[in-house]
DNA sequence: TATGAATGAGAGTTCATTCAT
DNA sequence: CATGAATGAACTCTCATTCAT
């Protein structure tokens, strides 16, 4: 009865209109984007959309979380692996400002609902709920860094997630197209971590005294 | 001659069109905001704002870097006083994060513009030089604080200073609406200089051997 | 401030498209009338027929609605005039009878929503209440006439008033186009009072005794 | 020859589709109703109802003229067995009248091509043939009545026939849903033989004086 | 100068129909 | 034969913009 052959079309074609809605929602924003447009780009009519997603709104919606919970997925597993809390960071650190070059726009597009907090409120919500998560995540592996004197037990940890998160989310935000070919890039990169106030090898053995 | 308290209601209205119109983008995104909807939060007819912005294309423009020029000759005055390198960052760091509140449509719009590059390619350049005339400035004034012995001079000025804005956008950004009731919002503001790197005074004593 | 002469514009538009609308969907349907040959037949643009009703269904309902209230306002006058119940019937059916000529479109319109309760639940409604009171009225008129002795006592005036009112509109409904020319039009008409049942002079001599 | 089993399984699964169009169409109308519910609620996919039927219209016609043409032999025939034209007459508006209740379905949709008569003309055109078959069986079978003293001599058979008709079909359109139930529906059904004009024994007695 | 009705191009969405499987 | 994904024309409705008043 099952037919998987045509199941796996499905989930495929559904794949590149995802694909392709990401792209131009990201650089278009959502009603700039036609759904005709889209549905050119992925090579069909615009009718067949419709078979995919029930309406554009849905699209979109799609075309925000499912990546967004992805690169999450990605993000919590470098800090559920082996190590000490300070060089579980310093992977998710680097892991994630790949992830800057390699989702650029899959992460625009959920910036860009946090700047239309009004009109998509729900789709909002669950951003932030996203955010939160990895804060939360972030928050627990840094506390403990600190009671192993991995970092500098002064600020709250509550505060450093939020930095961080912040300073990711703003990096990917001002830094222009080529974002990777930034002379700064790799100086930023390195700064990110520096947030976290590490504490210097030298430091830590006088900290310990 | 001419007539200037004509002259001068215009310019009142003019005011006010703009005014609803940083609001209303802010909150609901380009397309989704109707001339319409303006003109009745104005108090004015549809007609009535195509007397004082050719498009709504150009309010759209004019609503984005109108309040961020206003906002910018405030950051680069600080940065203009009287005072050490490191008082005057210190300054300026109070002065922008009480921005962020006080000026919240204005700088989200920014950053919905910086959202949608293809978009909007002019008015994204408009946004990126004034973040690099800020990013100059900073870079500067820091790279003399620098070399007074005020900030660790391991660090390049060029990402200091962009590593800062990144980390001012990605605040407004990703904290919640109330963001200054949020429970971290002082010690954000108290983070925000610390990724400058200040030297503390008794580092700044040791330092100077 | 007020500006009676648009408002009569604005007001005499309105009536023009829904005659139109009237037409039209008494023709061919709900789904098969456009609202772009609506507009073409009042000789306006698509989008105005929407600056006067907020959708298409609006439209219906108000051509379905509007044109039904004027006629029971009329008929039921004739029941509210001086004189004998069965002068007053008499002279309702003569009335009605003209009205299915007259308003053949509106009466048809009325109909055909019966014809699809489903799909408008609310409109049958509302045209089943406007039956009921038509019943209603002619209800009361005919349960005097019988105590005067102009009508049959043995016939329940709520029977003898749904029959009519069935009668009616079966006429229009089933007779043809051009209702009025059909060889048995005046027959028909005589026939309608002949339902109600009324006691010939001659007959009411007889019941009087 | 050929395959019979496999040709009644396509009249089976022929008669299943038309069923299900029958009701559909006269819940919701020609255009409200798509070929995908349809095939939904018999229990096929959407292709499959254009292997039975070449197109939606095809399908709808065949929908209210099958089940017309049932309907139009059983009242035939209700006027061709044994009996006084009277007694013949009475009969037929007894099974009549049980149709309206077991074929609300068809005889709606009947009625509702009749509400549009420009979009389908000629299905029009066959449901008033089909009407003036009736009424022309029924007109002779009371013309002979009326030689026979059963029924009042003074009006026009070809009268008579389109006001039961016409009486008939308004009682279908103006009565509510569960039409049955209704408390004048048993009056009302007397009253339909009432609208032939018969006369009673008494009468019959003193007429043929 | 302000008005606000009219415009008309273009959006999202539906659905009868086709056809490769 | 049945399937059901793809089609694409056609629909309703929106809205920036114009212009006679």
């Amino acid at each position: 009865m099952a037919r998987p052959v045509n199941e796996e079309k499905r989930l495929e074609r559904r794949k590149r209109i995802l694909k392709e809605a990401v792209i131009l929602f990201a650089e278009g924003g959502y009603s700039n984007t036609t759904t005709a447009i889209i549905a050119e780009r992925v090579g069909v009519t615009p009718g067949t959309i419709f078979q995919y997603f029930p309406s554009k709104e849905a699209l979109y919606y799609a075309a925000v979380l499912e990546p967004l919970a992805d690169i999450q997925v990605k993000s919590l597993a470098c800090l559920q692996q082996e190590g000490t809390p300070g060089a579980l960071i310093k992977n998710m650190v680097k892991e994630q400002f790949n992830d800057i070059y390699f989702y650029t726009n899959e992460l625009r597009l959920a910036q860009s609902v946090l700047g239309q907090r009004i009109r998509f409120p729900e789709l909002t919500q669950k951003v932030l709920e996203s955010i939160k998560v990895m804060t939360d995540a972030i928050e627990s592996v840094y506390a403990e860094g600190q009671l192993m004197g991995e970092f500098d037990k002064s600020f709250s940890p509550a505060m450093i997630s939020r930095s961080y998160i912040s300073f990711l989310n703003g990096v990917g935000l001002t830094l222009g197209e080529s974002i990777i070919h930034h002379p700064e890039w790799e100086n930023l990169k390195g700064h990110a971590y520096y947030l976290f106030a590490p504490i210097q090898p030298k430091e830590k053995l006088e900290e310990s005294k």
